[in-house]
DNA sequence: GTGGTCTAGACCACC
DNA sequence: GTGGTCTAGACCACA
């Protein structure tokens, strides 16, 4: 897993935030075995507590399941997950167009502007 | 000016932005004069000293200008403004498509689910 | 027999307490058999070495009684058992008032509502 | 405040339990100043962490309010805090009588012991 | 001074 | 080995 960390911000609700899109995403499967903590700790270079919080909170959002012995695993429930997933496309979908509106642009113009850089671009590579 | 602070994040960054955005937006004209650093951080309800971080921020920006005996006012470079109006939409639009994209859609797909959107609500008022 | 088990603590503890309460309630009469250790964690879903530590409480206690060759049976000390169930009752009485208090009630007022909640709900069923 | 922990259990969620208690008690008014998260770690013999960790829930029971800065205070929602108040002596309740019926009584016989202690003892001191 | 976060290192219970 | 917790000590942003 790739991790992007920004000193800006707390670290442990940008790990929170960007585990939940690897499972959304479906980088990690309903049900599967979730890597112990202190892989994830070292894999992402911070401290093993700061994982364990962010682990908290995903397990909070029902997206994984501890197991205090065998670890953790992914929820089964696939219903949920694509109710999350939604959730954060939408928000994503409308933060965009506040804050292009913010700069003073259309929703309209907004939503051309994306299509253009699309189709130049071609940017659903990677 | 409608505020909007996260007290997640340093507040000097949000002023920064949020100001630039209505600059840019044309809330405050070229060469306008710009209101007080006390009248401002009254208003956003926050320590003069965090609103003057913000303020020397734009200036190195180049979108404020500070005259001494005049006060503050908006730059008058309608280049510049607009440049920074386009590089701004330019880092949302990315920004939006590597979100949808880490959730697990296409380029293609993000744009369509905001059009979408901006067709179902009418979001262009504001 | 129905295990209820709260991972924010040990577990022995919580096996110990429920057997506990099994055999006072009667659920195991004096001088029954009990069952084997193995069926037991098996049951309950639990290392066999915390149902282990969890008998020899209870041996510890006077309740159960290993006899080399015929395995385990719960003692035949009726008086014991009786013993232990006032002993229990009596703390949860007394925790029961203690707690009612700790939330502003007093110990009149408790036992009241106490009174109202099992006339309304016919709690007394099982 | 009196503090009352058990090495049995993680000791942040009793910290939370008692000063919701406290708070739903009236022993903290509702938009009462709160004494600073260091004060109360030093008064509870336990790490700032751990109180910290205890604050930041009962913020998220809505219970505490924080001011980033200028420290926390008690919420001014009446309501909040006496249904709270009620659902936590539901819980009380129901708990006394779900394991005095664990105990092999009925739930008018835990009433009715319970009643003879208070009016024996005259519990209500304290 | 306030709250918030992070790290490093330790210990525990359970398997 | 796993997850969970606690401590001690440090740093940051804000007022």
């Amino acid at each position: 897993m790739e991790w992007n960390l920004d000193d800006s911000r707390s670290i442990w609700p940008q790990l929170r935030e960007q585990i939940m899109r690897a499972i959304v995403a479906g980088e990690y499967k309903p049900g599967d075995a979730f890597p112990t903590v202190r892989d994830l700790a070292q894999d992402a270079g911070v401290n093993r507590n700061t994982m364990q919080r962010a682990m908290a909170e995903l397990e909070g959002d029902g997206l994984l399941i501890t197991n205090r012995t065998s670890g953790r695993k992914v929820t089964d429930d696939q219903k949920l997950i694509l109710k999350i997933k939604e959730e954060l496309a939408q928000k994503n979908i409308e933060n965009f167009i506040d804050e292009m509106q913010s700069l003073g642009y259309t929703a309209e113009e907004a939503v051309k502007m994306a299509e253009r850089v699309t189709e130049k671009k071609g940017v659903n590579d990677k």
